[in-house]
DNA sequence: ATCCTCCCCTAC
DNA sequence: TAAGGTAGGGGAGGAT
């Protein structure tokens, strides 16, 4: 990602000029505070027209960040989200780095599987070269023992410290801390475990610390004594949203609201854990092995209702005032030793050198929010394709037979159920009504660390929790944030948000593992991909948890006319297996009428289940829910509902009028809890807004001594945001500058480890002052305003806590016109004429209803469709309903991508290519296994503008491939696009990828059946033209109305094309071609490629083949035929002469060595026989239509 | 009324 | 030692 720092324009000097006055005038309308700084701080929470304090309502509060943080019960959500296309898999980069190790374990796995525990020895040391420091727990023999006798090599000596690849030890000196410092020094424990459990554990989690106690595992106890310290302190587990709200309500304080229906999950441990219990742990040795009462399971629907909104810091110092001893003031002593320091300081704060990336790279938040903005995108994209693909797909629905295989078969359509209840997306009003839709809510439990435990199985069913923070680092006051809990954690009362801290005190032997990045980003691609392939509609809330509308679905499994008592609650399970086996997580499912109910059905799924919430229990369900535990309502909505109608329990609230409840909450959210009251949600999936601002905010570690230190940042900042901006080809005309400064109140550490603690909050909206142009991405631009509002506010730089930008009104970057932002843009430039039909200046904006419409109906689309005609604009009105535009599919990266996968997937892959363009074909083809080589035939970027662009366009590339049709092989390529982080992916080499391949096994982990069912669907969803004309008209709505959604005007079927006729004497192992008009062109061909595979194409065959194909591209309608036939005989090239494919290129024919027939010369003839066809075809097309084509 | 701006709030 | 980001819904209150 460091490659594509675009070289920030020129920040032009005429912008200096002008920018002062315009500053100027910009700050007169921030109206600052009128007194100075200093006296701001105080009464600054009061009257402040425009410069407004965050949260007034709770001046003291504490860590506000923390509170939103952790807040709710850690998973839920909800969203109705935007949606925006483009972004591409940013920083992935980092997501490879561990993918060797785990490589390893799962080799390891294997060579267990293998061997058993029965033979003597293993493997699972194999590779390993380890060097045992000093004296250990289990002996140097033994030790030495135990790796040989599992495969590993042991080294006596340390000489050759590069042939090491870890170090044991249980003590260092001080000496050896520093000579290993960039080592692997493990504890023994590692070796030891790892046996037990019969697996390779990932060494991080025995990282050798000095000062750490040698224990054979970590987490355990010991130190108690610190606790009473530690608890002073600052973190204290906080009360439960409810129960703190109680405190905090004065009046009808702590009894009655909340706590009383979580008797259950809330033991002692869980809502009341403030301080009493707190002691209670304290006690000693023994730490609480099991909870302390497990609960076991919760009956009420408010179940699990954590709603403990643990945080790491209390929410509000209102609440930490109530904590006797709890000092939210209190300042976090390492943090406060270490800003003693200016070297520490230098090297731990946001003054360090690559401070931004390191934390981002590192930001769990930040990942969560990434990850949701590239899902929306790919999702956006899958479903543009799929309603394409639908448009013309028309009659192919579903009901024909060929589905013996029941049910699942079906399934596979994935989104395009609508042909069987097109209403179906409709707006819905009445909706509501059961029957008229299924939804399903997906979500993985404790995703984090079920991800996490895929490689530690033997942790599994232990209290188990992911944060930074690992083994016995931090001790017991650790301010490691919790991100995700087991559910064995949370029966001590853990939960996320928390710190490890207070999570040790409630169970002190909870056991931590690192954060995997990678991982979650693999397993959610999985997920998302199994997800599309039965979905009519989604929409994706979070790397873990997506919304479906299977209505359609469902009502094929009823019409199939399988026995069942609930149709939906199968294809949950269905969905649940086939997620489980590619991921081995369980991801639990909520289903019901409408997505609030959805979401709570998912509740009382939780732990590992699917649950089917109907219409005749919805009553039970919703009476006893608190009002923070409805998707979107926090606890301010409790609050308010407490205080200003006495209750925050539903049923309660349900007495309520909807004028009392709007009065009370607001309009919409009263209304809107009204409804909820009573079961009722008719919000819509989302999937396709657009995006309406990009930021870039860090709220961490941000200590500056001086004024030079923070516009320094607040130009990397500037820098990030524009990098991001540019990645999805955004530019903004209007700007906000967020700032976060240490309240005068709190002190200058704060509890939480380099966090922001109790801050004022400052907001400053203005607009961008461009030299020309409207809007701007450029970072020069960006920072040195941002930086002129933030010294305009004239604060002490010491003070600063936190920094952010936004940017708004967005507009499209360059003159791309594309819907899809970034990537489709750049991929289209790419195309080789595309030459000028980008676009036309002024179609940008905004299109017209009737040109989305006709943009809209795009053809089919076709994942692995790699034609793409390039035609100008008139000359596409003129083709009226003329096919569309899509862009290719199979890049050169897909290239890659499709060599490396696994030879039945290659072959499914091929074959569902070919029907694609064809009508269904009963043909097996079988597979060879060539990998070819790559190097992708066509226009490689080189440049790093280029990279970035080719990066896009394959996340591009990937997202189709996500689509329903060809889902079975989404997921690899996927992978690959990860894995490629740098900006190799230009060209790739043979071995890169096959190294590449190793890596992307992601593919490999989808159940066959899986992928099977998904091919049978696709089958029938058959042909959806591959052929795409590009238009460079907008293809998309960027504003698309409903309507226009499903309108299908006409527009042509590549496979109802008529072949034109024509034979052909061609010979093929002694039969004859025929082109006819119902022959099987592509199997034709394929024979034909097949026959001569030793032997160079006949040259009659090539030309009356180049012929025919003339022919069909003339006849317009004949066009996409062509290029479908064309792009099937590329296929089947790559497939036996992949390695030639860009052979020829340079030598202008090589020497003619035509004597003897090489398998080079054979796979160079058929290159050259491809071009010349494609040529011909080419000039045809140009001539005809203006465009050119593209055929990757 | 309706729109716009500036937050707050929520979610993962 | 730790990595407290980020986007959108919606309310309040002023401008139109
Ligand atoms: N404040 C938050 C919320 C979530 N996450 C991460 C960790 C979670 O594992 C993942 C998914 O969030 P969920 O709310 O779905 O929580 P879990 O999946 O961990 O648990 P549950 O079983 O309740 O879904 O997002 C996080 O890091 N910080
Ligand atoms: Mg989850």
């Amino acid at each position: 990602m460091e490659e594509e720092i675009p070289a920030s324009g020129a920040a032009s000097s005429e912008w200096y000029g002008s920018q002062d006055s315009a500053f100027l005038e910009g700050l007169r309308t921030i109206s600052l505070p009128d007194r100075g700084i200093e006296a701001r701080h105080g009464d600054q929470q009061e009257a402040q027209p425009n410069v407004k304090r965050v949260r007034p309502e709770d001046p003291e509060s504490d860590d506000v960040q923390a509170e939103t943080a952790g807040d709710k019960d850690f998973g839920k959500d909800y969203l109705k989200s935007e949606t925006y296309g483009a972004s591409k898999f940013g920083q992935f980069g980092e997501y490879m780095r561990r993918k060797r190790a785990k490589l390893q374990i799962q080799n390891a796995e294997m060579d267990i599987d293998g061997e058993h525990e029965t033979s003597g020895k293993s493997r699972m040391f194999h590779g390993l070269s380890i060097y045992i420091n000093g004296w250990t727990e289990p002996s140097v023999q033994d030790l030495r023992q135990l790796i040989i006798k599992h495969g590993g090599e042991y080294h006596p000596y340390l000489d050759r410290k590069a042939l090491v690849t870890h170090i044991i030890t249980c003590s260092l000196t001080p000496a050896k801390i520093k000579e290993f410092k960039h080592m692997k020094v493990v504890r023994p424990a590692w070796l030891l475990e790892s046996v037990a459990a019969g697996i390779l554990l990932p060494w991080q989690d025995y990282i050798f610390r000095s000062g750490e106690r040698v224990e054979s595992s970590q987490g355990r106890r010991s130190a108690q004594t610190f606790l009473l310290s530690s608890m002073t302190e600052s973190a204290q587990p906080i009360l439960s949203k409810s129960t703190s709200s109680a405190v905090a309500s004065s009046s009808s304080a702590a009894v009655p609201p909340t706590s009383p229906q979580l008797p259950s999950k809330s033991g002692p441990s869980t809502d009341t854990m403030p301080i009493a219990s707190t002691s209670k742990v304290t006690t000693d040795s023994l730490s609480p092995r099991t909870p302390p009462q497990s609960p076991s399971k919760p009956k009420t629907p408010s179940k699990s209702s954590p709603r403990a909104h643990y945080s790491t810091d209390p929410a509000t110092l209102a609440e930490a005032k109530t904590i006797p001893g709890y000092s939210a003031f209190k300042s976090n002593e390492h943090a406060q030793r270490g800003m003693a320091d200016p070297a520490w300081r230098a090297a731990h704060t946001a003054v360090a050198p690559d401070f931004i990336e390191g934390f981002y790279k590192n930001s769990r938040l930040h990942h969560l929010s990434t990850w949701k903005a590239e899902l929306k995108g790919l999702v956006q994209e899958a479903q543009e394709r799929v309603e394409r693909g639908f448009l013309c797909l028309d009659d192919d629905d579903l009901g024909d037979g060929q589905h013996e295989a029941g049910a699942s078969d079906r399934d596979a359509y994935s989104m395009r159920g609508t042909a069987v209840l097109p209403s179906l997306k409709g707006k819905g009003k009445a909706v509501d009504t059961p029957e008229e839709r299924v939804i399903m809510h997906c979500d993985f439990d404790c995703f984090f660390v079920s991800a996490g435990l895929v490689d530690r199985p033997h942790l599994k069913g232990k209290p188990v929790v992911v944060c930074h923070s690992q083994g016995s680092q931090g001790g017991l006051s650790s301010t490691s944030e919790i991100a995700s809990a087991s559910y064995e954690a949370r029966e001590f009362g853990i939960r996320g948000g928390m710190s490890l801290q207070q999570a040790r005190r409630l169970c002190p032997d909870v056991i931590t593992i690192p954060y995997e990045f990678e991982k979650y980003k693999k397993l959610s691609l999985l997920f998302y991909t199994i997800l599309m392939s039965h979905a009519d509609d989604l929409q994706a809330v979070s790397v873990d948890e997506a919304l479906l509308d299977v209505s359609s679905t469902v009502a094929r499994r009823k019409l199939s006319g399988t026995e069942s008592e609930d149709h939906a609650k199968d294809l949950a399970e269905v969905i649940r297996s086939q997620v489980w086996k590619a991921t081995s997580c369980e991801v639990s499912i909520g289903i019901s009428h409408n997505i609030l109910l959805a979401r709570l059905a998912t509740r009382r799924a939780k732990p590992a289940k699917s649950y089917h919430l109907l219409a005749n229990e919805l009553s039970e369900f919703i009476t006893p829910l608190d009002i923070d535990e409805l998707h979107g309502f926090g606890h301010k909505h409790h609050q308010k509902a407490q205080e200003k109608l006495g209750t925050t329990i539903l049923g309660e609230l349900a007495k309520k009028s909807r004028g009392v409840l709007c009065e009370a909450l607001g309009k919409g959210t009263g209304e809107t809890l009204y409804k909820a009251l009573r079961g009722i949600d008719e919000k819509k999936l989302e999937s396709d807004k657009p995006r309406k601002s990009v930021s870039c905010e860090i709220n961490y570690g941000i200590r500056f001594q001086n004024n030079e230190e923070a516009e320094t940042f607040m130009h990397q900042l500037a820098e990030e945001l524009g990098r991001r901006l540019d990645k999805i080809d955004m530019k903004g005309r209007s700007m906000t500058v967020k700032i976060m400064k240490r309240d005068p109140k709190a002190p200058t550490e704060p509890p939480k480890f380099m966090g922001h603690g109790v801050c004022e909050i400052f907001n400053k909206q203005c607009t961008l002052v461009i030299p020309a142009g409207r809007a701007t991405s450029d970072p020069q631009i960006i920072g040195e305003q941002a930086w002129r509002v933030l010294k305009a506010f004239n604060f002490d730089p010491k003070e600063l806590r936190g920094i952010g930008i936004q940017i708004q009104k967005l507009e499209k970057g360059s003159a791309a016109t594309e819907p899809e932002p970034g990537q489709a843009k750049l991929q289209f430039e790419r195309l080789k004429n595309a030459a000028k039909v980008d676009e036309t200046p002024g179609t940008r904006e905004e299109v017209p209803v009737d040109q989305l419409r006709h943009v809209c109906e795009l053809p089919p689309q076709a994942a692995p469709s790699p034609a793409v005609l390039v035609i100008p604009e008139k000359e596409k009105e003129k083709q009226d309903a003329a096919p569309i535009v899509d862009l290719p599919s199979f890049s050169q990266v897909d290239r890659s991508v499709f060599d490396a996968l696994p030879a039945d997937v290659r072959q499914e892959l091929e074959r569902e290519y070919k029907r694609r363009s064809e009508s269904p074909a009963p043909f097996l083809m079988q597979r060879r296994g060539s990998r070819a080589p790559s190097v992708g035939p066509f226009a490689v970027p080189t440049s790093k503008t280029m990279f970035k662009g080719a990066k896009a366009a394959n996340l591009k590339r990937i997202t189709k491939q996500l689509a329903p049709r060809n889902r079975a092989v989404l997921c690899p390529s996927k992978n690959k696009l990860f894995a490629k982080s740098g900006p190799s992916f230009v060209k790739v080499s043979d071995a890169e990828l096959k190294k590449l391949g190793l890596d992307s096994d992601v593919f490999n982990m989808l159940p066959v059946d899986l992928q099977r069912e998904q091919l049978a669907g696709a089958r029938q969803a058959q042909n959806v033209g591959k052929l795409s004309l590009k238009v460079p008209l907008k293809p998309r709505r960027i504003t698309r109305s409903p309507s226009v959604k499903w309108v299908r005007p006409p527009f042509p079927k590549a496979r109802y094309i008529p072949l034109p006729t024509l034979k052909q004497q061609g010979r093929v192992k002694s039969d004859k071609l025929y082109f006819t008009e119902t022959d099987d062109v592509q199997n034709v061909i394929e024979k034909w490629v097949e026959g001569f595979r030793e032997y160079p194409p006949n040259r009659r065959d090539v030309e009356y083949f180049e012929k025919w194909m003339v022919q069909c591209v003339e006849s317009r309608r004949g066009t996409e035929r062509a290029l479908d036939v064309a792009r099937w005989w590329l296929v089947l090239l790559r497939r036996y002469f992949g390695v030639w494919e860009r052979a020829g290129e340079d030598e202008e024919k090589g020497p003619g060595e035509e004597g003897r027939v090489t398998s080079e010369m054979i796979g160079k003839a058929w290159w050259k026989a491809f071009g010349e066809v494609k040529d011909k075809m080419n000039e045809v097309v140009r001539k005809k239509y203006g465009g050119s084509l593209s055929l990757r």
